[in-house]
DNA sequence: GGTGTCGTAACGTTTACGGTTACGACAAGC
DNA sequence: GCTTGTCGTAACCGTAAACGTTACGACACC
């Protein structure tokens, strides 16, 4: 009855991922900034798309831009300042599994506590989630990229 | 360019745990098989939601229906051996994360990188989270059901 | 044979994201 | 100051998945 976020992230951490890490290997080879443009050539995707991902980023503070003539994108922090889980953050994606769209007959036994009990257990998962994102930085995953090349 | 699954199970994981452990509980109590019209009225949904979940269910072989009059579904095994992963796999829920919808530029250096870099970081989470899954039975989560009361 | 339930197809609704177009805002450079 | 290039955002459409509902055939007990 009632509406519901139903996120899940998906590719959208993926696609942080590789703009952050795109802008960051860009820099180092001396460049100021990136544009969306460029940035949605490498992901083969359209400019906007990028820049409404970056916004989310900027608002978390991992990336900022500069608008006007020579305007682009540019990190906040260095890529070894930056974990999987700030990204993950940043895009506000919403919790792996949910409870039930409506909820369930508080009459019944089982209606009535399986919610508590599965969110203990969500809770649970979505804690080890987090631990194993902050494992990896940007500055991980651009080494990565490099030796495989 | 090319389809993907996207699926994220979201709340088929809550609500398959709960048809079971209703099943479960109810078959304890003396009776030989639920209907899905109880079960849907515990859930809050409608009785085809839930043929279609326990049929996913059986094909797992975690639950099982009779036909005729006096039909109904009862449990394969008992609840202490059917752990939230089983139940996980059997409404195949698709990853947590996915890469790119369509593949970056294999022209650029981190377009030919990133993918095969973050998947390893999700098959990392993705084997956690199994984990984690196979560690609660539905007795596990019965007894909390029953504690709540 | 009647009855109750499963089995399943078909269809509509909802929700979210990605893709695209469009246009205003802004700042550097001439 | 005007031009130019890029960001900032709104608006809209298409797609994909799950849920909800209706309908009807299949089946087995009584």
């Amino acid at each position: 009855m009632e509406a519901r976020p139903e996120v899940s992230a998906n590719s959208r951490l993926t696609v942080a991922a590789h703009a952050l890490t795109w802008i960051g290997l860009y820099q180092r080879r001396g460049h100021e900034v990136a544009t969306s443009e460029q940035i949605a050539t490498s992901v083969n995707t359209n400019p906007v798309v990028i820049r409404r991902l970056l916004a989310d980023l900027r608002k978390a503070g991992l990336a900022d831009s500069r608008r006007g003539a020579g305007a682009g994108w540019m990190l906040s922090r260095d890529l070894a300042a930056i974990t999987l889980l700030d990204v993950h953050d940043a895009i506000a994606a919403g919790p792996i599994f949910a409870l039930h769209r409506s909820t369930p007959d508080p009459e019944c036994v089982v209606g009535h506590g399986i919610g508590p009990a599965m969110a203990a257990v969500y809770d649970q998962i979505e804690s080890t989630l987090r631990g194993e994102l902050a494992r990896t930085t940007l500055e991980d995953i651009l080494r990565d990229v490099l030796k495989a090349t």
